[in-house]
DNA sequence: ATTCATGCAAATCGTTTGCAACCCA
DNA sequence: TGGGTTGCAAACGATTTGCATGAAT
């Protein structure tokens, strides 16, 4: 996982000026043991740090980490987006399992389709880049509980 | 492809009205030759057969029909849910190619996660009811012609 | 006739933007 | 110093909701 000197040299080296803002986003995302966060859980978290910190801020913040690879962000259909930390900079994107009953997000971290990239570029002449892959169903626990709901 | 006639049924067997918006959506999503429209181009269709169509109703009815699994929904990153009518009631979905260069969305027949979808029920115990999976690249005709964009 | 569905307008929600003040390099 | 960044508030676009009217069964 990318630490903080990692995080303060990459902003530098693209050109970013390290704010106070930016550090205080970048440290709730990694040090929340909450994962797959919506912009308004990293806002209070961060307001706790910096309480004047503003919403369009972190949006903003949010949105350059994205564009530089620090973040991705992820749908869950729930009206919003998620995000997380990258762990590393292979390229290689982890997937989701997510539990229609109680909506909990588990990560799988299989490299699930390079089979079929190949056939892809073949058959269709499309080259890709990369893919996201989101598994519906129900977890073991609402499995075994299903009243729960 | 599901026809008039069976949409009708699905309707009244499941305790739903027939009604003119309702028809008029069906027939937009069934004949138009427009794929993966949004809830606007769906509007704007609609209203060319039904002046007085309000918004809310085509959300209403794609949300009705999307609960029906008459249709299913799209989320393509721009900010807005788009709609595709059902093929047919197997269960399998299919899945999509986008381009990232012109935003081309091109479908995917194979059925893809079978084989690991029975691994993830063996080692997770997460019993798999659906998956969506979108491959994002560069089409054919956006590789020949790099300088379109 | 009764219930469900509609159209309209206002409300909501997540996100973006304009802009003056501010702060890091 | 000076331009990138911020906070605030207003703007935005997609979607939802309240409610009185209207239509399907």
């Amino acid at each position: 996982m990318i630490n903080t000197n990692e995080f303060s040299n990459i902003l530098k080296d693209m050109g970013y000026k390290l704010t106070e803002p930016r550090k205080v986003v970048f440290d709730v995302l990694s040090q929340s043991r909450m994962t797959h966060m919506n912009a308004s859980d990293v806002l209070k978290r961060a307001k706790e740090i910096k309480p004047d910190i503003g919403a369009a801020t972190v949006y903003r913040v949010l949105a350059l980490f994205e564009k530089l690879d620090l973040v991705y962000s992820l749908d869950l259909d729930d009206g919003c987006s998620r995000y997380e930390l990258r762990r590393s900079f292979d390229g290689h994107r982890h997937h989701h399992l997510i539990c229609e009953s109680c909506g909990k997000v588990m990560e799988l971290k299989e490299d699930l389709l390079e089979k079929l990239e190949i056939e892809i570029e073949k058959t269709k002449g499309f080259v890709v880049k990369d893919h996201r892959v989101k598994i519906y169903g129900t977890c073991k626990k609402c499995r075994k509980n299903p009243g729960m709901l």
